[in-house]
This record gives structure tokens, C-alpha cells and sequence, in this order.
DNA sequence: ATAAGTGTACTATCACTGATAGTACATAAA
DNA sequence: TTTATGTACTATCAGTGATAGTACACTTAT
């Protein structure tokens, strides 16, 4: 959870998989800005798949905003994080409206949805050692 | 909404659309038990498709338990539709806390989840004419 | 200056999957 | 008998993800 890895057997596909994983790191908090990001090569080792696709994730996260690629240098994280922390924040409130949203027209109740939200913020201490 | 529709330019595979798309119509109580579905013909024809591809979709309907086909009488709504709507509760409530347990991964609060909820169940008369 | 490592840009190729096209056959109903 | 149905094939095409290989410009450290 707190690195970078991929699913081979997954239907998403690779490329993909490095942009949300990334994304995840960086807007979470776990890289921070301006720190440096494995090399496209690098991580292409790390994983053992092709640096074409690491390129291309990684040219997606800078479509984003969410990383910097510097020719010579490396990659790293931006360091105004704002816009993307914002539209991942628009994109979770709008997946949780759609998920309750769909509930409810299958019926779900309100009472049911609530208690699963509650369900979900009293796993005590998320993020423990 | 109900009725069957495809979306050409949708990144989901026809036959996906298709698969869905009834389920939802039979799950949702708008295509009753044993009540016939356009022929893989007609509903091609319609949509302006492959009949293949219809075909593929109402075999994964099939294999589901929403549907059952008869070769030269057509393909029906299956009378038990029990095993499915469970499973589709199921799903629904994994997306459902899915969402959730991802919104409190990112600093949303609970308050502010448990106001989505509420705001989409207070949606007054949601199946309006 | 040299070497190593970096991002980037190509081309070519392969594999998989979705979708189409066409044909064919057995069945059921009018 | 005719028509429409589900079903089962084969062949083909298109798009996309991924790989392989090469190349070039740039930065950094030696």
C-alpha cells in the first residue's frame, strides 16, 4: 500500500495501475513534494515490465500535475499539489453519491447506507504500526 | 433508463452494456419473471449491432440466473430471481463501502459522508413521469 | 573530458479482446 | 411449410496494451 507495485493478472491495465498507485502515494501524503520518484528505468526493473510503459504512466501523472520528469535529472513530485488533490477530492464525493445513489434504487435503505458509512470510519485505527 | 440502449463510445465492451443493462431492467422489477426479452435478432437489429454480440451477453445473462433461452421460442426473465438480487445487493454495498473506506483514506470526514448519503436519499420522487 | 544515468522519441512487433461477417443447423410456433 | 428463434461455428478486422530495440539530448558525478 505504501509503494509501488502491479498486478499482472489484473484487467486494468499496467500503465494505469502506476498512475492511480502514484497518485495514491503522492495525494496521501506518503511522497511528498519535490521528492524524488524512482527512475523510469528503475522502476521498470523493480517490476520487471518495460520502460515504454512506466513512460507512459509517468507522462500521464504529468499530464496531472502530479509529478515533474526533468531530462538527465529524474522525476519527482510536483510541488503545488492542489488542483490534483482537488479533483481526486470531486472524484470521491462523487463516487460515494453514486454508490448511494445506486443503493437506493435497488432498494438499499437510508438506514442501511448510513451504518455501512459508520461501519466504515469506526475500523479503529486505520493506519497502525 | 428503461429501456436497452448501448453506448458506442463507451470504454465498457457492448456486450457488458448489454449484460448490465438487462440486469438492471429485471433486478429493478421493470421486466418481470418469465417475461420475454427482445430476440438476439430483433434487439441487434435495433441497436444496430451484431447478433453475436447480443448472443454473448444473454449467454453471460444466462449464466447468471437473470434470463433463460429456449431455441425458436426466444429468451425470457428467469422466475427466480432471488440468487441474483442477492448477489447485487451484495455488490452493491461492497461498492458502497468501498467508497467510503476510500473517502476516509483521503481526509474526508465522516460528517461530510454521511451528508452525501442523506442528500441522495433526500432526492424527493426519484421515479417521477 | 568522460562515463553513467536520466527523460524522451521513435519504429516494429506481438497478444489479447471486442466486434463484425457469414454460414449453418435444430427447434418451436404460426 | 414457413418463419423466427437460439446456438455454433470459422474467419477476419480493429484497437489497445505491452514488449523489444535503438537512438538522442540532457544532467550529474568522476
Amino acid at each position: 500500500m505504501d509503494s509501488i507495485y502491479v498486478d499482472l493478472k489484473s484487467r486494468k491495465p499496467i500503465y494505469e495501475q502506476i498512475v492511480e498507485n502514484v497518485s495514491s502515494l503522492v495525494l496521501r501524503g506518503v511522497l511528498k513534494p519535490n521528492e524524488s520518484i524512482p527512475s523510469v528505468r528503475q522502476l521498470a526493473s523493480d517490476l520487471g515490465i518495460n520502460p515504454n510503459t512506466i513512460h507512459k504512466a509517468y507522462a500521464e501523472l504529468e499530464r496531472r500535475g502530479i509529478i515533474f520528469s526533468s531530462p538527465g535529472r529524474g522525476s519527482f513530485v510536483s510541488d503545488d499539489l492542489s488542483h490534483a488533490a482537488d479533483r481526486k477530492r470531486t472524484e470521491l464525493l462523487s463516487a460515494l453519491r453514486t454508490a448511494a445513489h445506486e443503493a437506493r434504487t435497488y432498494g438499499i435503505g437510508e438506514d442501511e447506507a448510513h451504518a455501512v458509512i459508520s461501519g466504515e470510519y469506526s475500523n479503529d485505527e486505520e493506519g497502525k504500526s
